[in-house]
DNA sequence: TATGAATGAGATTTCATTCAT
DNA sequence: AATGAATGAAATCTCATTCAT
């Protein structure tokens, strides 16, 4: 990206993308904040007028990679005729995110290694793109609206993502201990089984 | 060994046993070699003589520790009234190393951080301790003297470590997508399909 | 110019200065950044803002001074009443650089010693200081303008130099063989003939 | 040189020969006594016991190679059947020195950029090496013998020298302002001027 | 908002010199 | 005499952060 005269959402944009390509190529570790703004072409101060610092952008960048993941998978769920039952709707996202991951590589170690839960809880709730969907929102509205009751959602939705994180990296990256077609079974067993053991009496 | 050789052993030793030390609590970017001869209480150009840099350190202790580890299933192994066939002292081996893992997870943390095949295999091969076992020889003279032959044992190795270091994490410090203990099964189960895939006929 | 801009030429500046002064007192070895930084009156980081290292500070110093030697000549060749023939000019220019190094015997020394024909030739293209003047075009533009066409001026400018740089030292520095008004003579009649030498004919 | 077991002149000679070649190839900012050591295929604290530092074995070499010069030049001398006139001796061997370094443009540059009175006053006095010869004495003697008387045999000597490293530098290696054939009638005839205007009466 | 020169703490690294063996 | 491990002062260089413009 050139020197242009970028205004204030693709200066930040700039930012990101750059920063997302250069933890890519080069680690966190050796990509300097000199490294992002010279490629961003926008000066070092600006920088700080977004974030907080190296790890900060990172945090944000992480947060943004996940909700691109969940909107597009939600887009597609959208798309679908019939609508699902609600453990349906949860695998099929859940689906959609590792087919994406699957095909993504570089993006699954990127978010492997640097995901938190601190950092995805916060990419749920308060989006770091204007445009990032707030998917905590849906997901609580997915809840409301699945005609079930559950007990501690969050908690729920944190054994899920962990599960998921857990599990998928080895066998999308090395097919080890299996590929990650054969894992899906297994998981998403698992993940109904969450699902079910969170259910409450309908009230 | 002289007092000088002594001594010289113990400054090695120092370093690295403070080095770990160190990463372990704070993480490899925040220490500093300064922070690591001032713990060990050398001088700073002493780290010269013994490590490149940071990163070279980091490499000798996976070494180191990755070593210990083989050690003492060997020696384990070695105990043992009746000699095992092939396949069973290979799972022995591997089952004591994860025993070790699984009670020491801040250890497993550090190698599973750290660990890839190139500094791996530099481990097996040239020990970074003096007192370090050649694991590679150890492994080459038990194939050999398994009454078998095999192709490519070099990669089978590869294969049998990777498969273990990608599945035992998640599980052993998560209890994800299972626990530890109902992996092994499964795990045990490949690695044996690993061996017999890769014995020829018999000579 | 802007506040800020003057600011930045004058840290610059005091740099080039400092450095100047402390090469001339202590020499080049024993004169360390830190030295200049802190008689510069900047951080120490500013230095690497505008030098790469002490060898790049010096060649800047050798190419500065070079390029002031020659602004004072040619500014006195402006101010001569007769414009001279071509070969009277080059001889008057070289006559007021001798000079200047006879009466500044210590810039003799630190130019002899570090100067090189890559280094100068630099100090002609691409000058250290905004002020410095492109000599190299001033030196074409007045070949272009002699009347004359001159085969490798390129060439012809670097002879002329050598012979200079590598008779002066001595004469002026210790009147060895001869002191530097009793060479004059013979210098002048090889740089003429030097000149003489790459004439073309008359296109 | 291997790691040989050398006997103590041996060592020295290591020392002086490797420093020589390093210092010629890298510069002697550039070589450490690391280097020195590591190439000498000797112990670091072996350098300290035959020299102080860096510039000692500088200055010990620069001796020791102008001793080599002069040691050449009066064998050559005394090889020669009629004896000459004092002051065609001391011609004899400056033009046996000249055409010594004519001959090895790298001992020139090596003396030139290194040689200074001080130092080569104490080549000649205290030679560096057990078989360096004397040169002083030799000097003084062949003063004495010359059946003539002089005043101030040292600074003699010294403008000799001087007048010699001052102009046979630019001459030899850069044929400026004349090559060094052109040069030395003129040369010769400046040291016979010298040596006959120290001529006191004979008493 | 945006800039980018300036900062300076602190990290890395070098290397001459010492000294116990 | 010889060794070479150890030293640590001092040098180089980096880079996150600030702030005047």
């Amino acid at each position: 990206m050139g020197k242009l005269d970028l205004n204030k959402k693709q200066k930040r944009e700039s930012l990101l993308n750059t920063a997302f390509h250069l933890f890519m190529t080069n680690g966190i570790n050796k990509t300097t904040i000199s490294d992002i703004v010279n490629n961003a072409g926008v000066a070092k101060g600006t920088f700080y007028l977004y974030f907080k610092d190296k790890y900060d952008i990172r945090n944000k960048l992480v947060s943004h990679k996940a909700s691109l993941l969940f909107s597009a998978a939600i887009e597609a769920l959208k798309t679908l005729p019939t609508p699902f039952a609600f453990e349906d709707q949860i695998i099929y996202i859940v689906d959609f995110i590792i087919d994406q991951l699957d095909s993504d590589k570089a993006l699954l170690q990127f978010l492997s290694k640097n995901l938190s839960w601190g950092v995805f809880k916060n990419a749920l709730i308060r989006p770091a793109f204007e445009d990032d969907i707030n998917c905590y929102d849906i997901y609580m509205d997915t809840i409301k609206n699945s005609g079930f009751s559950f007990r501690d959602p969050e908690i729920m939705l944190f054994l899920i993502i962990e599960l998921i994180d857990a599990s998928i990296y080895s066998p999308i990256l090395y097919n080890e201990p299996v590929n990650i077609q054969q894992l899906k079974p297994d998981l998403y067993d698992t993940i109904r089984y969450i699902l079910n053991s969170h259910k409450e009496e309908t009230p």
